[in-house]
DNA sequence: GTCTATACTGAGATAGAC
DNA sequence: GTCTATCTCAGTATAGAC
């Protein structure tokens, strides 16, 4: 099928070492102070090897990524496998799981958004290069929402919508220098608190036309795909 | 009394060249592209001179943001000296003069969100060594809200989330790839629109309860500096 | 204080030998 | 698949001219 670099069982450990050594320094030095040189080193092989696996530094961060995305996803799968949570619980889980994944890695996390503003990037957030697992990441929120009883026109972008809230409680999450980021914890439960509310809040008709212009809008930006566009502007 | 590096006007116009020629360059090639070596070549001087005036090539792109905030400011006060504009008029007279500005510099304007991740880099926009940038930037807008008759919480509040807005929204400029833009200035008027909409409706009595958890929840995280704390999360 | 000239270091990334 | 050698470039250092 498709032939991955990692075919082979010996070309995968040496590739996981790469990996996990990497990571481990980032989470020591953080990014830009660990070199390649270093890493490879400590993996034990030639600097070459290495970027034999990663065409750049940012590639093994792009793995973590991987990593962290495939781990999200069973880790709420777990989380919701009772079936007998509320809305509220449900993102709970899953945004709470995320932070505990990430937790150990602050330090290097912020460049998640380091390519944000180049669209062309492959490692933009917003770009073309991650769309496969931006996509994961929505659907997984997806997941947590479930069957739930929402107006349509809510439910189709309630998805995106959270991925992008849980974007940008990442990032504060990366400022929070308080003890064991109690405070994005805390900011994440209020924050959920205040959605399911402010979805209760849907019914009533009064805010319709304002939440139809705003949807509308966003729709015309290409901010929420209808059948299956991107989140980034095209051209029209 | 604060005598800087520019203090006479010879040094001033060096200064000025190897800027002006940076940021023609950057135009060019986009930021990355553009060698240390290749700007102060074409400005007509050493690289060493470009590193007296410039510690990083990233200092030019900081210089950069400087003079578009300068710029900005002073077109707004044009804009607004009528002072027979509404409220939407103003806020749209504050958003699309910054477009205005930054209209030529796309390629290189992602590097605004390059630290985004990284509190700790001068050039983060969240961070400290862009502070005083920002508080000018809020400022502007705080200007363009003017003596608009508003609820207090709101009042206090609008101009840092305004600024989140127009963050936002030069975001969406970056990716948009629309001729000239327009899909961007189509979605700020309807932004600004709507904006203008529901702050009409915070008069609405029924909302006054969930935007009050919302604003306490933002005050909580320190996200709205109470009387002049920051915008990031800090150590409670 | 304002520069020139030059050389050096360290890092990401690549080419090509094995 | 892996290694060694090499390239390019940001940034630093230094010594000095004016």
């Amino acid at each position: 099928m498709f032939k991955t670099i990692t075919s082979n069982k010996r070309s995968a450990e040496t590739r996981a070492r790469i990996l996990s050594t990497a990571l481990a320094t980032f989470r020591r030095t953080g990014l830009d102070a660990a070199t390649m040189r270093q890493i490879s080193k400590d993996a034990g092989v030639a600097l070459g090897a290495a970027y034999y696996y990663f065409p750049s530094k940012e590639a093994i961060v792009q793995a973590f990524y991987e990593s962290v995305q495939k781990e999200h996803r069973q880790r709420v799968l777990v989380a919701l496998a009772p079936g007998n949570l509320t809305l509220e619980q449900r993102l709970q889980a899953a945004f709470h799981c995320k932070l505990d994944i990430v937790e150990g890695d602050r330090k290097f996390l912020g460049t998640l958004f380091r390519y944000t503003g180049e669209p062309g990037h492959p490692l933009s957030v917003l770009g073309e290069g991650s769309r496969a697992l931006r996509e994961q990441s929505i659907a997984v929120l997806d997941l947590a929402i479930g069957e739930e009883r929402l107006p349509e026109d809510i439910r189709a972008i309630l998805p995106t919508a959270l991925w992008a809230l849980h974007m940008a409680l990442l990032l504060y999450f990366i400022h929070d220098t308080s003890p064991k980021q109690h405070r994005t914890r805390k900011l994440v439960d209020g924050v959920l608190a205040l959605v399911v509310r402010m979805l209760a809040l849907a019914k009533f008709p009064l805010l319709k036309p304002v939440r139809g212009s705003l949807f509308a809008l966003l729709r015309d930006a290409g901010l929420f795909p209808e059948p299956s566009a991107a989140p980034a502007p095209q051209e029209a």
